[in-house]
DNA sequence: TTCTTAATTTATAATCATTATAATTTAATA
DNA sequence: TATTAAATTATAATGATTATAAATTAAGAA
């Protein structure tokens, strides 16, 4: 079910899209890490491996990746954007408190509004806010305080 | 149901917030428009009436009315937020040709996850995108061609 | 394997949304 | 009407993202 490297190699391959080292790269980082990363994430540790690395680079691999469909932006800040592989049926838990983005199971596909019935859906996001339960806990050790 | 300014008066002046004029423009704004316009567009529009007005002043009150809960922002798209006034019971569709966003239908609240049973929800955005009636029809337009 | 070339990467500047700062103005109360 | 803390304004600063142009490289051809 899930893609590997090698997956998405053929995929691109498939559409004439180079393979550059920079861009196996920033692919291998958002399959290894499910963190929802920032550009600045994958720059920063990326870096370590590719010195020469250029932000930009990241941002046009990104750009490409959401293009083709293999990579879907999460709007849920208001300030940056964050990434994450393509995949269905969750939503987007964002705590206030330590920032951290949480996947939930969610068959988004489920959602339905008569409203819509005129419209062609084509990407559905749910993006909710809130405290997450270590958050929720620490909380607690404050007021008992 | 539906609040109007002097309603809004009163809830700001229970929380000691000042009304200033342009304070009250910006909510009379969005009150009479319910089109989730950006800051752009609020500035743009009230400048006609208020020469003197501020772009940071649109941010301060937007600002200033979202922590009061009166606003909510929308993070649809990723370079510019939107502002609506708080209301419930509906979800967000942009579409992707003609940017505009509307509302539709839906009870998010209805919209549950097991795996979010410890978390505290606070906030809850569902954003569709895709392509609109209108959108749809001109598609159709030039394909005849 | 080496050569060729268009595509990609890089460094850097530019852009644009948003926030910070400090001086001026004003809402609200005495 | 006077007082004063809070809000507004003009402006600069910040930070994410995109644009530009020169240097580098992937991938196919020789």
């Amino acid at each position: 079910m899930t893609k590997t490297i090698e997956d998405f190699k053929k995929i691109l391959q498939e559409k004439n899209i180079r393979l550059s080292h920079q861009r196996l790269k920033v692919l291998e980082y958002l399959v290894q890490n499910k963190t929802h990363p920032s550009v600045d994430d994958i720059y920063i540790n990326l870096q370590k491996d590719l010195p020469s690395l250029s932000k930009a680079t990241v941002y046009n691999t990104l750009n490409m990746l959401e293009e083709v469909g293999l990579v879907n932006v999460l709007t849920i800040e208001d300030n940056e954007n964050h990434y994450e592989i393509t995949s269905k049926n969750h939503g987007h838990f964002k705590c206030t408190s330590c920032k951290k983005i949480y996947d939930f199971t969610l068959d988004v596909e489920e959602i339905k509004s008569t409203d819509l019935a005129d419209f062609e859906i084509k990407e559905r996001d749910v993006y909710f806010r809130g405290l997450c339960p270590e958050c929720l806990d620490s909380d607690q050790d404050s007021s008992d305080k």
